[in-house]
DNA sequence: TTGAAAGCGCTAACAG
DNA sequence: CTGTTAGCGCTTTCAA
């Protein structure tokens, strides 16, 4: 690979004066531009950013820690946070912890070495002060971890309360509700919090199931709604904590035989783009993946820049009525 | 954040004495060890794997170019691969193409500006000799673009005979082929061979469609499936090229009335853990996405250990029998 | 067993 | 408008 100096030694001037011109500061001759332009055209020329990043103390990357790539939730913010990092010049370095509280330390150490500029945490198994003690711009994802680290979440406990309210509306007299782990400290507890109020002050008939630690298991999620219907036979509302939970729920009552939304209906939870092609399609509460993506985005370039940020960023979420309710 | 510098001092010896601890290399007494590691501890020290992959010439990262994270496929490759790269010591640049060639194109150079130590390309819009320019260690993922460039994919054409074979066993009379880009040069154009092969041996009638360019689009493929039964209402199977496809045709069979598998029977391709979901389940090729991310890996690795690796790399596919054949 | 010195590729005062 | 010099944080000869 062509370095600086080689481009300087082929114009025939400094490496001060390539610099110059890579990074077009201070007094240039038009002569000397065109030049190096030329130069760096014929040498192939890619400063080397590596370097760049230890004298400017800035690498341009950013760290994102997130359970699972492949969980389409994550897939889809992923996405639009690569977007959006890139459109302003940052990099995306990818890590999947799997909820898994030693693979989360370890990528933070490995993001710190790597001098990321800063972090977008969607992964959230330490304590408290793991992450105060990271001293780094940073932004979670769907969790609160102290007043002074900004957040970005969806408006959880009005998504908790439209998918009840749809359930007791559409006649529904014993529903479930299969959230997520709920010691996490996430901000997915408030749907559960939203979905207890509602249906204790309609005083209707509910249980409340929850999924385990170990990341996103489908056989795992097979076996707690298969055990749920038959514990509970007469459940005709489910309100699942993800779409990927609701369609298992749906796949469930297909092989014992329940009609939807006759006999039971489902509310999931997410609105992942996937959730278009499954038929019945499911209701839905909808994240807006591609706002949380780019706030998540300028929250962090903003801290990077130095600007105070707003700590509690709460996206709207809409109702997506299909056919399973 | 400290430095090297800050421990020698701390320690009383000077960087080099520490940097033989930090590297465990040359002569190092026990002493000077456990003073240096209690320092690294009390300081919170963290070597800067910038200046570390400056002066080694060796960033310890891959980069990844695929079109989207969020297809599902993509989305589990992206997994396994981080997956592989972490336990090898490699970190994951990420980088959504979107199947833009403008966008392939600065992602490419701006990865060799970062220096990355190896690409992983999944993503297939240039031409021949911008890949062979690009003088990095490199592996392809389902195009085989010069002898030189190693690739990987699965089995292709056995998937596709695998597909067809079934459909026409199951008795179909009318079988549509819906394929991605046959004009990218990929290797998935392989099962449309083999599904041209098997289906012209046996004298089938049949059709093929073609998705577009622009990357992963429901709306487009909604109404390519849609347009297709209505052009062809006899169609009696149907080999879609994804599952995501293979949902469209089972929602668009749904919707028209159509049984499945009765009327129509539908195989799809990719084997994406949310098939699973789906009822009726899809029958499909799968691709062993994880011995894909892990192939890519240790090529990219052996590669950059300056080690020869085959160029031809082609893992089984399986098929999975379920409800919609 | 430890230190001095050079240098990775680049930027940034400060001179000229 | 251009060059000299120092230095980012670390590794690595070569000496001692």
């Amino acid at each position: 690979m062509a370095t600086i100096k080689d481009i300087a030694e082929k114009v025939g001037v400094t490496v001060t004066s390539v610099s110059r011109v890579l990074n077009n500061r201070g007094y240039i001759s038009e002569m000397l531009k065109k030049k190096v332009h030329e130069a760096m055209e014929e040498l192939n020329y890619q400063p080397n950013e590596v370097a760049r990043s230890l004298i400017r103390k800035k690498s341009n990357i950013i760290g994102l820690i997130i359970p699972d790539v492949s969980h389409p939730f994550f897939g889809e913010v992923t996405y639009y946070i690569e977007y959006y990092a890139d459109k302003n010049g940052y990099k995306l370095l990818l890590c999947n912890s799997k909820l898994n509280k030693l693979k989360e330390k370890e990528y933070i150490n490995m993001l710190k070495g790597s001098q990321v500029d800063g972090i977008i945490m969607g992964s959230h198994t330490m304590d408290t002060k793991d992450y105060t003690s990271i001293k780094l711009p940073m932004v979670t994802l769907d969790r609160q971890i102290t007043d002074t680290i900004p957040y970005i979440s969806s408006d959880n406990y009005k998504g908790g309360e439209l998918a009840t309210n749809l359930l007791i509306k559409k006649g529904c007299k014993k529903i479930a509700h299969i959230s997520g782990n709920l010691h996490l400290n996430l901000l997915a507890k408030l749907r559960h919090d939203a979905f207890k109020k509602v249906i204790l002050n309609k005083g209707i008939e509910h249980i409340v199931l929850q999924t385990d630690l170990n990341g996103f298991n489908y056989d795992e999620y097979e076996q707690l709604v298969s055990a749920m219907f038959q514990e509970h036979p007469d459940i005709d509302g489910v309100f699942a904590s993800s779409d990927i939970i609701a369609a298992q729920v749906l796949k469930e009552c297909y092989r014992i035989g329940k009609s939807v939304p006759q006999d039971v209906k489902i509310v999931g939870y997410d609105g992942i783009q996937l959730g278009q092609l499954i038929t019945p399609g499911i209701t839905t509460i909808k994240q807006p993946t591609k706002d949380i993506g780019k706030m998540a985005v300028s929250l962090i370039i903003e801290q990077i820049e130095g600007e105070d940020v707003p700590k509690e960023n709460i996206l709207p979420v809409k109702l997506i009525e299909r056919q399973s309710t």
